[in-house]
DNA sequence: CATGAATGAGCTTTCATTCAT
DNA sequence: GATGAATGAAAGCTCATTCAT
């Protein structure tokens, strides 16, 4: 029985202990390779009680996702409310989605990209709603920037750039490293609206 | 039992056969919930007969990722040597990295990068050694722009913004739609080096 | 929760509840795939609670059988005081018998004989010597009519056809239908004592 | 590991001796009570290797029905095919029946009888439309009595009649006591016809 | 080399029963 | 008495792997 960290949005109870175990070890181990008992032993719980609380593995998956989506939505809406200019809306953005990666929501983020697949088909159309929302907020700020003439890529074309480019961050960042979260988000919105202190010295 | 489309780099022999149907299902189902039977039905052979050509399951998988890496890194090889300017070098890497995401090879890429984690730790670490050969000619031609003061971030930093931007077009990237594989790798190429040279050269 | 039809012979105090909805579950689902949960979520209490009326489920299925038992022993009784003639006492025992398996006593009556095997060999020895009571109250007047020489079987095997007849009328017979109680009695009775008697009586 | 009693119309391949082995256990522990492993110990192979064989647990049910349906449907057949008379048609279709009760498949025919609810739905559907045609056989030679005028009622409801006589069988008779299969068929058909002697007598 | 029956460990899930509140 | 979370021992079923033919 080893302890498990705490994920944001997740709270003590025994569901949210369960949530953040079943995070880290989708995270670690894959879904598939994790087992209920798995679960149940970082808890300290009995794999039959795993049961009281979902009513299967794969509702342990999809709630791990929906609470991850909701958490992480609610973040990027405060970023752009604290912003009002259309560059900085898209740094705070940038910054939300790379602490959601790297940071407090790392494991679900994860979770979230790797394990997909191991939804339903039903369950998959109910969580890409809830991700729909969270993209518009990104596709917003984006095609505000377009207007302005800051890129010249389709709106959807150039986040699904950016998205690639912080997903991928659980690969390789390491927050402990020289790199900070907002020196990456810095280099990542140049890569959107070309490099700021080039045009500064033009 | 399905004719399996031949993957670039694996031949017709009963092995090639193998690898070409384990690569898609790999990719469509994922690894765990591929079945050694799946596999079998797909070439029309019965499971048992498998184990004649590989020991285990997960041989199947790291010889999908062995191949892939080794056609992958000549096919590199060859876009560098066809170009003179690093930059123009640099677009060869993008296309023919696209390319081997989402044409040729797409199957077995998504493979080498969704089932990662289902390798043991030895193979892993075998893997990632020839990923380092295939890696090691992107960072030269990186650190050849950087060097021309292309762009300011560090090459390797550099190189994992542009993996996550070429790994994630597997989720979206259609072939049939408007976008070409080179009016693509013009817009990553353009996050790499800036818009500017294009507006000039305009 | 549904409401639990009245079960002849059992009160309408918690236990009688759990009584008629466990008998009643019992017969549509069986003993086995029938849970605690299952009875509780009809009597309208937390499974649990159940634990405070029975001290096991097993103990459920006897008590059902326990009362029904009684409950219809004694009807047969008043059934045999009605009458003085043998061959009417046999008839008011067929009507009373079939009453008890297709009548108010329907689901409870099934279950004694479909789920008899359910009980352990202890409970069965029990549950058996309750019965035996009520198959001397037919062995009398079986024997009386022996007697008078109204069939030549022995009358324990007589019984035993008796039985198989009246038993198995709760997979077919349909009080709706044009076939009253009284009738399949009737016919039943001539299946013992032979329809000259009736034809003698026209 | 028990030795399996052979039971007719199952051979001795292993879908056989499973069959045979599950007959039994279904009869004497109910098929809910019965596990695949129980089954599997009898015939002395692993569990697992059921599945061979049978892709669920309630398909070995479903077949052990299908195939005793089957052989006492042929078996009555020969029983009608080899009398002239409807009477001495009767009394073979009786002695054919206990037979198959008592006798030769009374493992199998049991369990025909009490774990019927176990087949879901449309199993069910699929069980009972062979049970048609070999209660087809019976109305048939019944209609042909009932036009004689050697019984009263209606043919299908003395079929039920005697199906609960014959059907009972099975929690009573012991072919090594005084009774003899002949000598309760034909006190089964006394039932119907009425008794022979008597009318000799008369 | 191919077969396919068999293995056996391991999976998710169920459920009667317990017990602190 | 009632609650309902927790238990823990099964259950049915899956599947990579083996091996005699």
């Amino acid at each position: 029985m080893t302890q498990a960290r705490a994920v944001h949005g997740i709270d003590d109870s025994p569901r949210g202990r369960l949530l953040s175990a079943a995070a880290q070890l989708f995270r670690d181990k894959g879904y598939e390779r994790t087992t209920v008992r798995d679960i149940a032993a970082v808890v300290g719980i009995q794999s039959g009680s795993i049961f009281h609380h979902f009513k299967t593995k794969e509702e342990i998956l999809f709630a791990v996702m929906e609470e991850v989506i909701h958490f992480n939505t609610e973040r990027l809406r405060a970023a752009i409310a604290a912003e009002d200019r259309p560059v900085e809306r898209l740094r705070a953005l940038v910054r939300a989605e790379l602490t959601a990666i790297v940071g407090d929501t790392s494991e679900a983020m994860t979770v979230l990209v790797t394990e997909w697949r191991c939804l339903n088909a039903d369950k998959q159309r109910e969580a890409l709603a809830l991700r729909d929302i969270y993209e518009q907020l990104w596709l917003d700020v984006l095609a505000d920037l377009h207007k302005e003439g800051r890129f010249r890529a389709e709106p959807f074309i150039m986040r699904r750039l950016i998205t690639g480019m912080t997903g991928w961050t659980h690969n390789w960042f390491d927050q402990s490293r020289s790199l900070s979260v907002e020196g990456l988000a810095d280099l990542i919105v140049d890569r959107v609206v070309g490099e700021e202190s080039e045009e500064g010295a033009a």
